[in-house]
DNA sequence: CTTGAAATTTAGACGCGTCTAACTTTTAAT
DNA sequence: ATTAAAAGTTAGACGCGTCTAAATTTCAAG
């Protein structure tokens, strides 16, 4: 009856991405805030649901609110790495403001494969602090990207997660903890000797050492 | 009668940027080849045909090869830009594949807006040689960059154009020469100074002043 | 518990881009 | 010059995603 193994259009991908954020306010999502987040009519949402249900990725009866499966969050999760790996790669790194960015990021999400997003990943990971302009004080003038290993955050800063170069396995785990891409950390304290060290993350405190926290490339804000 | 004014839609630009990259081999373009290119069949060519020649983008008349139009040529050559910069983008530093990135750019050039294309722009301009990996010899494991400013090609070396960061008369100057992002040219000789310097671009020859080549980013091959 | 307002869905239309099948024009070979 | 093959177009259908208008369901206030 399902048709679950058909290729998701691009459409589809962007209800799913919606439908995910607004989960986070809301386990259950109502049709018109879908509509008003995609800028659409409430029937076209109607209609997109229907086919997403169809194929498994959400959990939609009539009149009632929406719920993602298992199979639509996995999805789902995956649009939002994309979309958050090229959002900071505009904003951080070549300067866009963030609502150009959003835009943008939400079009490319669809068109860029795991493995170009990897390699984009990987690069990012690769650029250097501007070495022109490595003192807060001016702007050299041409793009400058300021980006460090978490594992050189500094007491009591702040930073941004760019990207993350790490084996699978601590891949996972990272995301258990959430340190994804686009997410904001706090360096809160040390241990006696410097490592482990203990960041916040979404509100709560986690403790790494710093050989993994390397693999992950930050932007100090 | 015609709706000039009428923004394209994407799949309109893709049509037009074929149209162009075979206006290089013919001046008419036959609409089969168009077919063959976009992998489609030819009524909808011939369709997608009216819809460009109502737009004054391209003259058209049943049973005629198709031309394009100043106005067609333009905007072709504004699509081609952005997507010899990503196309560049991703094989030259993301180390994609050349038909991958290909077909990446072929979504993504839809995307991206004139500003954010400036700003990839100069961001490959500051991108500096990796200090890892300087040498010919290995590859350090990382994704490398090895983009040098024009001005400092070798003589007998090749490079392929990858950003340009110059005034808008220059650019059209450079244009005019053949020196566009994704142009390769070979440094043939200098000036007993050693400035300006000589370059085969496309066939041709074209001597220019350092000053004005350091704007032009490129990788050696 | 009633009832009116808000939210949602259904029905039906439209635009865009694609296709197949059938028809017309051009072309090139004899 | 004729004619068959190739190229191109028209006609008509379909899928997708959108919309408006109208019907239905839910919700919340009294």
């Amino acid at each position: 009856m399902n048709k679950k193994n058909e290729k998701l259009s691009e459409n589809l991908e962007d209800y799913l991405e919606v439908i995910s954020a607004l989960s986070e306010k809301d386990a259950g999502v109502r049709p018109s805030d879908i509509a008003d987040e995609l800028k659409v009519k409430r029937p076209s949402v109607t209609s997109a649901l229907n086919s997403l249900a169809n194929k498994g990725l959400v959990e939609y009866e009539k009149y009632k609110p929406v719920v993602l499966t298992k199979e639509g969050k996995k999805h789902a999760s995956g649009i939002q790495k994309k979309h958050a790996l090229l959002k900071n790669f505009f904003t951080e790194i070549l300067g866009v403001n963030a609502s150009e960015a959003d835009l943008a990021a939400c079009k490319i999400e669809h068109a860029i494969n795991d493995s170009i997003m990897n390699k984009l990943n990987n690069f990012i990971g690769t650029l250097n602090p501007c070495t022109t302009c490595n003192q807060e004080s001016a702007n050299c003038g041409k793009t400058c990207v300021k980006t460090i290993s978490l594992d050189h955050l500094k007491l009591g800063e702040r930073a941004l997660i760019l990207a993350i170069d790490s084996a699978e396995k601590d891949l996972a785990r990272f995301a258990g903890l959430g340190l994804v891409i686009g997410s904001t950390v706090k360096a809160l304290r040390a241990a006696p000797l410097g490592d482990p060290l203990v960041l916040s993350v979404r509100g709560s405190e986690v403790s790494l050492r710093k050989a993994q926290l390397a693999s992950i490339r930050a932007k100090v804000l």
